[in-house]
DNA sequence: CCCCAGGCGTCCA
DNA sequence: TGGACGCATGGG
């Protein structure tokens, strides 16, 4: 099976499986942005605790994150771990999209652009940067994130040490280029490895993706 | 008690 | 260039 059909076949039975994931779950371009820095490494259960203290203090702009202390800002977004280093994150974003005129303005960059800026960022690595490309400015870049790498590797459809450009490459060279596709496939595959392909459950039986690439039907 | 979660920067060989 | 480590809260 080549593997822009295999790609196709995992990418409907997903969809078949689960059905539409409804992401990014936020509000506005800017909020997503938030949680896309909150989440690093984090259960999203988390970050909406943190964000719905965000909300609740009326943090959810730009004017009143620029002004608030960072220390404030650190103990408001506690629950999402990390605070006080994801407090100076989200300054370094804050102080990005200022200099930029403003979150409309950023996002409407160029997207090879847009990705630079966000990754010139520190703290802002190559999947902060992308969910924000994708989830937030609706480009077609797919996002790789841990649950990603798990599932290519159960699968067998990457080694081990595949870095995150390889697995970006992987999914960009042999799908269409489609915003909509790229945001609902790589929800899809978060919403698999929740269920499926923890690290707690290395089996990953049941997995409605286990004959993907092999001869045998399901 | 343990392990783990939608990463990233730093340090060191 | 790449592997180990710190960062930290909350759920199972």
């Amino acid at each position: 099976m080549r593997t822009s059909e295999a790609l196709r076949e995992i990418y409907n039975r997903l969809l078949a499986h689960f059905g539409p994931q409804g992401w990014w779950p936020g509000d506005s371009p800017f909020e997503v942005m938030l949680g896309a820095v909150l989440t690093q490494n984090t259960s999203w259960q988390n970050v909406e605790k943190a964000i719905a203290n965000l909300k609740n203090e009326g943090l959810l702009s730009v004017e009143a994150l620029s002004l608030l202390p960072v220390e404030k800002l650190a103990e408001i977004i506690r629950p999402a771990g990390y605070h006080n280093l994801k407090a100076q994150r989200l300054k370094n974003l804050i102080a990005l999209i200022e200099d930029q005129g403003g979150v409309a303005a950023l996002l409407n960059q160029p997207t090879a652009v847009l990705r630079e800026l966000l990754l010139s960022v520190k703290g802002i690595g190559p999947e902060t940067a992308d969910s924000i490309v994708l989830y937030a400015a609706g480009r077609s870049i797919f996002v790789i994130d841990a649950y990603t790498h798990r599932i290519l590797c159960r699968h067998g459809l990457v080694a081990e040490d595949c870095d995150y450009f390889q697995m970006q490459e992987l999914f960009m060279d042999n799908l269409a280029e489609d915003a909509a596709l790229f945001n609902e496939y790589h929800a899809l595959l978060v919403r698999l490895g929740k269920e499926f392909c923890r690290k707690s459950q290395p089996k990953c039986e049941c997995c409605p993706l286990k004959t993907v690439g092999e001869q045998q039907e399901d």
